[in-house]
DNA sequence: GTCTATATGGCGATAGAC
DNA sequence: GTCTATCGCCATATAGAC
């Protein structure tokens, strides 16, 4: 027997749609500048019903934090727990999280906020997400040698790495402006060429490095 | 005649006292984050006279943030428009810009929150700074060639030197805690270390590009 | 589960005494 | 210029009907 249909027909995904419309407003808007009705606009829906769902503020944050990232960690640190070379993770990082970013541009301010006011959680995160760095870096200095390179540290090229890669996401307002006269086809374009460019220039960076007794 | 003591003894650079609290406060906590109140606090004075000088909360922030790039960005800018060679400018760059943001670490965080809301009064600033990226950009790819260097989009090349120059800045709290077992000390080094380091990256990567045809 | 109505608190902003 | 007092608004959060 199925049960009677109510007045009160159930949506069947609400929550999914609340968590939908709450990471889109909470990555354009900033936590503090996006408030809940925001969010219920957004997702069709009256107030109280995104409270009943998660009941407050701080909480549906944390979910759409959690959920977001928990997605996303795990293919990026895989690249570098990975058996390949050193090389070949390069282009897969920034292939990966290129695309990433171009679905979701306003990640990066998204995880700024959290980095300041609450950095172990994301740390906590990055950990779950498989990311050993006892195991990570020294793997990477050992490759490093593989190919010649003596001395230097690895954390040196991965804060060139993700550098690299994020900037002209965060920066793309100015930099779009300041050097594509505004188009955004062009500026996308030059996203996408960074897919080759990056890798191909810390491969020739690291070419260099071979030269250093 | 020197004008009686009044009761109202007037601190000679509130004004100032106000300016300094509130970038303080603003780079920590986001401008929505901030309340006029933490603003007081911190400068030791009442709410009420927070808006007595600047009226509200806007103008304030618009204060800081003119004040703030309006003293910065000609010193870095300048860089990219003196004649020197390129691999000058990266050193130049990396030296001022890693200064900076030792002292301001917030900095970025308080220039991001702007680039999603207001991101034509930024480049207004840039271009104020007297960067002109019509004469910027050509004179770029002209040294470059001059180097040898024929096939280089020198936006890349930007986007690369800011990115691995800010991220280490903006990612800190994650970077030191994976990275560094938080050690503050050791972060301040590798930051130090970053000034050497980037610029020998860049001037590496440029070597290689000499051989493409 | 979903809605209307409402309680509660905080914040920005101003008036006005001194 | 500096402070106290206060107004009005908006946001979070809950109570309760359906």
């Amino acid at each position: 027997m199925k049960p009677e249909p109510e007045n009160y027909k159930k949506e069947p995904d609400t929550e999914k749609k609340i968590l939908e419309a709450a990471a889109k407003v909470f990555m354009l808007k900033g936590k503090d500048g996006a408030s809940m009705q925001d969010i219920a606009d957004e997702a069709g829906i009256n107030r109280p019903l995104v409270h009943y769902y998660f009941r407050n503020k701080d909480k549906l944050f944390d979910a759409i934090f959690n959920n977001l990232l928990g997605k996303i960690m795990p293919g990026i640190v895989a690249i570098f727990m990975q058996d390949i070379p050193i090389t070949k993770k390069f282009e897969f990082f920034v292939e990966k999280y290129t695309e990433v970013l171009k679905e979701m541009p306003f990640l990066p301010f998204f995880i700024f906020q959290e980095i300041s006011l609450n950095p172990d959680r994301l740390v906590s995160l990055i950990e779950q997400g498989g990311l050993d760095t006892s195991v990570t870096l020294p793997d990477l200095s050992k490759r490093l040698e593989e190919l010649g390179i003596k001395y230097m540290d690895p954390r040196h090229l991965i804060a060139n790495l993700i550098g690299m890669v994020i900037f002209p996401f965060v920066a793309r307002p100015i930099f779009q402006r300041l050097g594509f006269k505004n188009d955004p086809e062009a500026y996308d374009r030059f996203l996408e060429e960074r897919k080759r460019e990056i890798p191909r220039f810390i491969k020739m960076a690291l070419e260099g490095e071979k030269n250093i007794e």
